[in-house]
DNA sequence: CTAGGGTTAG
């Protein structure tokens, strides 16, 4: 808050002081004008200085009229400034420049157009050409600034300083190649402003912006505007701050941090520059020791600087010391000032969810009295982040504004807790309500593609993303990856990586998640490699995905020195999934005794996801005993899972025990557990088809059986036997087969068979664990049938051809 | 009445 007043202006005593029923013109313009002196909240007593006159029975006119209607426009009294503009009969140009202003301030730029075109010719001046330049800049409007600056000087209206300022502003919007900068920095020193404070300032502003373009170089533009700023005659605090700001942007900050250092008088914007250069770096110290600076040698901070560090704070999730700025802020600021600093109780809105205090958020969030949308997004956030979907919806439909992020973070939220429909849905309402979604909201609705496993669909959002030209959208980019390896399209999937122009973390993760999952094994390890050499420090989930890819295809010994190396190389101490993904490892290989001693020598307790891997390795290698001690320790923790029952019974049933099998069934009818019915879904022309077990549903599903029927016999002829140890019944021999036959991925794969067309690759997707006998069964249909034939189940991927499954069947 | 610098939401 610039020039914050002292806090009995916010009383009316000062009017009340000075009331005099007989005050004149003169003494209330003069007051007016220590109002406008006294800064920004002071606009908000026009009312008060305004029932004055009223009460007094003075009608303003002229100038103290205009002046009036400029304080209701900046104390966001619009409406009423408005209204008083509209009794003016004849307004001269200053009130309507006045009012272009204010339409420009609220973003609306067509309005002020309105007000700039019905003014005539003859009252113009260059003030009015100026304010409606400035519209057109603030609102992104290059060309229209430069055609208006263009015909201001057509029509003979000689431009000023801040003409050249501004229209400066506005090429540097269009500009964006070093060429653009050497012509107009020759316009200006021909039109003679080039000692003009302002504009060289501006022409600045305009060589960094040049800099930031991907078309130049940034070290060059950024030593002409050095020089610049080196030989200016009279400098201002605007020029030192437009140049550390510049460095600040280029992400040079040491260069920032010289120029700084050389200012006699640090101003707190300066401060302020290099803090957020520091945040957006990372350097939370830095950050740190700049505020305590700024604390020692007695420079105030101000809501900028709060809500830099508080932001850095919740970045690095550092929520003591967060904690610690929070309490600062309370003490040393007066009470009046906090309903001003919004922007920092939005700041600490992030802060406390992101160090995953929601409720402390919330009670922040319900603090403010006039909330903004930045504090609704945020508090949207928070619930969102946290899985608190339905508060979160609840808050979305009170909203009475949103904008495109309020509408991305429902998107991207419902995604990402496997909501796919509700988050297409919403992506959908989105564009109807008339908002364009920008790449963020495109990588969501693509992320829940990959949930739904809903290909043409997300195939469609690539081919919009690339119209609209987000092809080069990181966030979009990953979210693709993604999506095409989840449906199977590995191919595609490598293609978005290897065309993406730059890669993070994120994108490393997914693809060698990608290769992970359809059990190429050596590709993921080798793309860990790369992302080393391209100096991306793997994080946590990168690990995730490793040990996945070695567990799924088999590599033991390498995945145990990855998990060996997290720790000791890349300091990242493994947590229970890692762990649980190492036991996951070491089942698969048949090592279970070394796996149970793992689960003794961890640095915790072992949770459920640990048991369950053990569980699951044992029902591999039929070991009962740990089994059932494994399942044990699953009932007692989440008793309500079925897929604990499930594993048990089908160990049990692999080895014959049906006495068990029948134990175990009874145990889950005790308990009301229910297991989840096996569902498989494939895409036929755009649409998708569902089977369950024993389908009953599906229009066609009478065809599919009698085709499966002919299938088998040909199946059995190539050396096909139904493995009945796969059902969990005990009953006839014949009955079993039949029960096989009515699994919903042999269904789904035939139905594929009947309807896609020769040669066409089918795409099943499964909830649950694909079984044993439809595994087998569908290398038999590959050969037969000549298709290739991928299923993901609820773990992986299995590509079937010729007969062979590139599992290597062992998942 | 008009210009140019620093912040917060994924």
């Amino acid at each position: 808050m610039k020039n914050a007043a002292p806090n009995s202006f916010y009383s009316h005593q000062y009017f009340r002081r000075t009331a005099d029923i007989s005050a004149t013109a003169n003494q209330y313009a003069a007051k007016l004008q220590l109002c406008f002196q006294r800064g920004p909240p002071v606009y908000a007593l026009a009312p008060a200085v305004h029932a004055h006159m009223i009460a007094s029975g003075f009608i303003p006119r002229g100038h103290i009229l205009n002046r009036l209607i400029d304080f209701y426009c900046k104390s966001s009294n619009f409406n009423y400034a408005k209204r008083l503009f509209d009794e003016i009969p004849q307004p001269d140009v200053v009130a309507r420049t006045t009012l272009i202003a204010a339409y420009s301030a609220s973003g609306k730029p067509k309005m002020a157009r309105e007000i700039f075109d019905k003014t005539p010719l003859r009252i113009r001046d260059t003030v009015c050409y100026n304010s409606m330049i400035t519209c057109y800049s603030h609102n992104n409007d290059g060309h229209a600034a430069i055609r208006l600056f263009n015909e201001m000087r057509q029509k003979g209206f000689r431009p000023d300083n801040f003409t050249y300022t501004s229209v400066l502003g506005a090429l540097a919007l269009v500009a964006d190649h070093e060429r653009h900068c050497q012509q107009l920095h020759c316009a200006v020193v021909k039109s003679g402003a080039a000692s003009i404070t302002s504009v060289v300032n501006a022409l600045i502003s305009l060589y960094v912006k040049c800099a930031l373009s991907p078309f130049s170089s940034s070290s060059s533009l950024m030593a002409s505007a050095r020089e610049l700023f080196d030989e200016m005659l009279e400098k201002d605090e605007l020029s030192w701050t437009t140049i550390i700001t510049g460095y600040v942007k280029n992400e040079d900050l040491d260069a920032a941090r010289e120029v700084f250092d050389g200012m006699d008088e640090k101003l707190v914007v300066a401060w302020n520059a290099m803090i957020s250069g520091y945040v957006q770096k990372g350097m939370v110290f830095a950050v740190f020791e700049m505020f305590r600076k700024m604390h020692s040698l007695g420079i105030k901070h101000d809501d900028f600087t709060y809500t830099n560090v508080l932001s850095a704070c919740a970045d690095a999730e550092l929520f003591l010391h967060g904690k610690q700025v929070h309490a600062y802020i309370l003490r040393t600021e007066a009470k009046p000032a906090r309903d001003f600093m919004i922007s920092v109780n939005n700041a600490l809105i992030t802060l406390y969810w992101k160090c995953g205090k929601i409720d402390q958020a919330r009670s922040i969030f319900d603090s403010i009295c006039t909330k903004d949308l930045i504090s609704w997004n945020a508090i949207l956030s928070a619930y969102v982040s946290a899985g608190r979907i339905h508060e979160a919806r609840s808050i979305f439909d009170q909203m009475s504004e949103k904008n495109m992020l309020s509408w991305t973070v429902m998107i991207s939220g419902l995604a990402q807790h496997g909501l796919g429909e509700e988050a297409l849905k919403f992506f959908n309402k989105m564009k109807s309500s008339g908002l364009e979604p920008c790449d963020y909201a495109f990588s969501g609705a693509i992320t829940s593609c990959a949930v739904l496993a809903a290909l043409e669909q997300g195939r469609q959002l690539h081919a919009q993303l690339i119209r609209l030209g987000f092809d080069s959208s990181l966030s979009a980019g990953n979210a693709l990856i993604t999506m095409y390896s989840r449906c199977g399209v590995l191919d595609a999937a490598r293609n978005v990586f290897l065309t993406m122009p730059c890669l993070d973390s994120v994108s490393w993760n997914a693809m060698i998640a990608a290769f992970g999952q359809h059990g190429h094994g050596a590709e993921a390890l080798e793309h860990f490699e790369y992302m080393l050499e391209e100096q991306i420090l793997p994080d946590r989930i990168t690990f995730l995905t490793v040990l996945s890819a070695c567990s799924h295809a088999g590599l033991v010994e390498e995945g145990q020195n990855y998990f060996n190396s997290m720790e000791k190389v890349y300091g990242i101490t493994p947590g229970e999934d890692h762990y649980a993904r190492l036991i996951d490892l070491l089942c698969r290989a048949g090592k279970l005794m070394e796996a149970k001693n793992v689960t003794q020598t961890m640095p915790f307790q072992p949770g459920a996801p640990i048991w369950e891997a053990l569980l699951a390795g044992c029902r591999l290698h039929g070991d009962m005993d740990l089994g059932v001690y494994a399942a044990e320790q699953l009932f007692e923790m989440i008793p309500q899972h079925d897929g604990t029952y499930i594993l048990l019974a089908n160990m049990f049933a692999s080895a014959g025990r049906w006495g068990e099998v029948a134990m175990v069934r009874k145990f889950m009818r005790d308990r009301g557990v229910k297991k989840e019915p096996g569902c498989s879904w494939l895409e036929v022309e755009n649409k998708v088809h569902v089977f369950l077990v024993d389908d009953t549903v599906h229009p066609e599903v009478q065809a599919v059986y009698s085709y499966l029927k002919e299938l088998v016999l040909k199946l059995r002829k190539l050396g096909y036997v139904p493995d009945t140890k796969y059902v969990l019944h005990d009953m006839e021999s014949e009955q079993k087969e039949h029960a096989l036959s009515t699994h919903s991925e042999k269904l789904a794969v035939v139905y594929g068979l009947l309807k896609l067309p020769r040669g066409a690759t089918i795409r099943i997707f499964k909830n649950l664990r694909i079984c044993g006998d439809c595994h087998n069964a569908i290398k038999f249909m590959s050969k037969a049938e000549a298709r290739e034939i991928i299923v993901r189940d609820g773990k992986r991927f299995h590509h079937f051809k010729d007969g062979e499954c590139s599992c290597g069947n062992y998942w």
